[in-house]
DNA sequence: CAATAGATCATCT
DNA sequence: GATGATCTATTGC
């Protein structure tokens, strides 16, 4: 029970549907801690989410869309439910989904993620992962074991196709918690943070 | 363990 | 020309 799936492939399609474009339209903070124990899945390996930030808009100068509209951020202000993947540090990519209605630029960072399928392909991708919680806990490293770049920038993850984000069919119930972001200098003490409480695989217990 | 340096580039000033 | 929603290896306790 170290490096094994958790889940199988064939299961995964079994027992989750893809999240429709709805759920991402609503106020970010609520989208935020929605995606909570959802499913991302990127090719033939996925995670479940269990660490994410709020970035919201005009209000909210720690997020990219501080500045208004800018090619790098265009998918910001268009419809809910796509990939805004930007690479940060010369070194790495980050994946964050837009949220709020088309024209509203918030957006939620997947900041950790459970690997649950395709772990013998993620640590392919993550030679340098000792355990399995540093195959996915952390924006960059979980991008990196998904194969998520930019070259997904924009894309629609409420579509059927190898980029999707899924619900369990029966949900389990689990305890969120909240606190301040990671890595930002502005709106340090805004507790736009959440995770599920003990999880193993947050970035920072 | 904790602290820190280095990698390295898109974006905006 | 500076900065940044980071990760890794290395050093020093």
């Amino acid at each position: 029970m170290h490096w094994s799936d958790r889940i199988p492939y064939r299961q995964l399609e079994r027992e989750t549907e893809i999240l429709p474009e709805a759920f991402f339209a609503g106020p970010t903070i609520e989208v935020a801690r929605g995606l909570l124990g959802k499913i991302l899945v990127h090719g033939r390996t996925a995670g479940m989410i269990v660490e994410v930030e709020a970035y919201l808009g005009e209000e909210d100068r720690a997020a990219h869309a501080w500045r208004g509209l800018t090619p790098r951020t265009r998918v910001l202000f268009g419809p809910p439910g796509r990939a805004y993947v930007y690479f940060i540090y010369g070194m790495h990519e980050c994946l964050n989904i837009v949220a709020e209605p088309d024209g509203s630029p918030g957006c939620v960072l997947i900041r950790a993620l459970e690997p649950t399928t395709g772990i013998a392909r993620m640590r392919r991708r993550r030679p340098a992962a000792r355990t399995p919680e540093e195959l996915t806990s952390g924006p960059g490293r979980l991008t990196q074991a998904l194969g998520i770049t930019r070259r997904l920038y924009g894309a629609d993850l409420t579509r059927p196709g190898p980029f999707t984000l899924r619900r369990w069919v029966r949900e389990p119930a689990f305890p969120i918690a909240a606190g301040p972001r990671i890595g930002i200098r502005h709106c340090r003490d805004w507790p736009l943070r959440f995770f599920i409480a003990g999880n193993r695989f947050v970035s920072r217990p």
